[in-house]
DNA sequence: TTATATTTGTGTGTATATTACACATATGAG
DNA sequence: CTCATATGTGTAATATACACACAAATATAA
């Protein structure tokens, strides 16, 4: 027992969304093992941090990025995903605002990259794992939480919403059934402001009411797509 | 980074379920801190052996327990979780068959019991907040996933399910709808068995169909209740 | 200025799923 | 053989999900 000698990790995945496609923020390795590769952000938690608070200092050192909503994904323990040693990684999924992801799409850094998700490189250790379970949660978990608001600015208009369910699913949703679903659940506020976006009608802009989905949710009402 | 002292642990909620009651497996701990208390059963990881053989291997050291179902619940890594030091725990809920429950529910051993989870002793550590947590998970999954199956016995009748039901939704089931309901999902083998519990009609016994729900599953199509 | 292309916004009828509900049947016990 | 107890079953009413098309507001090009 005292013999243990097991280091622990956070890695985190963050997804970005923008026109239809959804990206990962993945970092070159400087180091050995799979140096050149790339990788989810991660690194060692610290004596005295809490597992979150290691992923956002691992994320801002080695992406400058600050996440927008973040939840435990599932601690991989398996004893040989490390060459080096044991290596336990408890990862995250974090989902960035279009306004986080365009900056940093924007700047080529070469060793901070976003990626397709259906355009991804070889990843390093058993990274390529923990994306798809990210993936796989993501895409069942917009069906039964409103967290895909996180992912599109704080005003938006209904066809973004609509793209965005439209890309995740994979499959066309109705328009007009999806729009009366979403407004059914009450949990968006109507703003008094419009969106041009080249040529079409305007688009009335919507905010996702956070207290009252929460005021919802405890009295049991739930959010389903 | 080389200066991380963090111990790591896996702790297990394992849930049993009989007549109308689910409990939960407890021991009594033997050492400081919270000697006397009781407690979840868990241990350290050893070097070599993967997460699930560590839950497994603690199971069985502390309560004897072999367990029929078993999944990654959730990290606790609170840097205070633990007076003595640095302690990360991943823990897992487990769920029994009647027969492994009945057996150790009648050895009174001291050190280790079964609780009914509605009359809980006060817990070590940050143990009720995990097993509230595994509590919640077990309510909600059996919505969505068809691990209820794994609290009855190998061949039950249609009453033990709906009772199960019963209990975890806290309400009661129609016991025509729900009937109709499970049986359209197709996952169940209606045997050529019957069982006679005291007076009353005797009842006919089903069989979960693991490989079917397997199959369908892989169709799309979902548990649901 | 007018015509055209583009995107948004909206309602109704149909099919499907969910819910509520009561009585006959098979057995054990007295 | 009567009574108590648990099982087994169907239908109508209601609610939810789904399919589907055209008018309104703007930008652009003629």
């Amino acid at each position: 027992m005292s013999g243990q000698n097991i280091r622990l990790s956070v890695d985190a995945v963050v997804f970005g969304y923008d026109a239809g496609t959804i990206s990962v923020l993945l970092i070159k390795r400087k180091y050995e093992p799979f140096k050149g590769k790339w990788a989810i952000p991660g690194g060692f938690v610290l004596q005295d941090e809490s597992l979150e608070e290691a992923v956002e200092r691992e994320l801002k050192e080695e992406t400058g990025i600050e996440i927008d909503y973040l939840e435990q994904l599932y601690t991989f323990g398996n004893p040989k995903r490390d060459p080096r040693s044991r290596v336990v990684s408890i990862a995250y999924f974090g989902l960035v605002h279009p306004s986080t992801f365009d900056i940093f799409a924007a700047t080529d850094a070469e060793e901070v990259q976003w990626f397709k998700i259906d355009d991804l490189p070889q990843l390093s250790f058993d990274h390529d794992k923990i994306l798809q379970f990210a993936i796989t949660r993501l895409r069942a978990k917009i069906t039964y939480e409103p967290i895909g608001f996180e992912l599109l600015d704080e005003k938006f208009p209904f066809s973004d919403l609509e793209n965005l369910y439209t890309t995740l699913l994979g499959r066309p949703v109705d328009r007009r059934n999806f729009r009366k679903k979403i407004l059914s659940l009450d949990i968006l506020d109507e703003l008094d402001e419009k969106i041009s976006k080249g040529s079409g009608r305007p688009a009335n802009l919507f905010k996702f009411n956070q207290k009252r989905y929460n005021h919802l949710k405890k009295k049991g009402i739930v959010f389903e797509i």
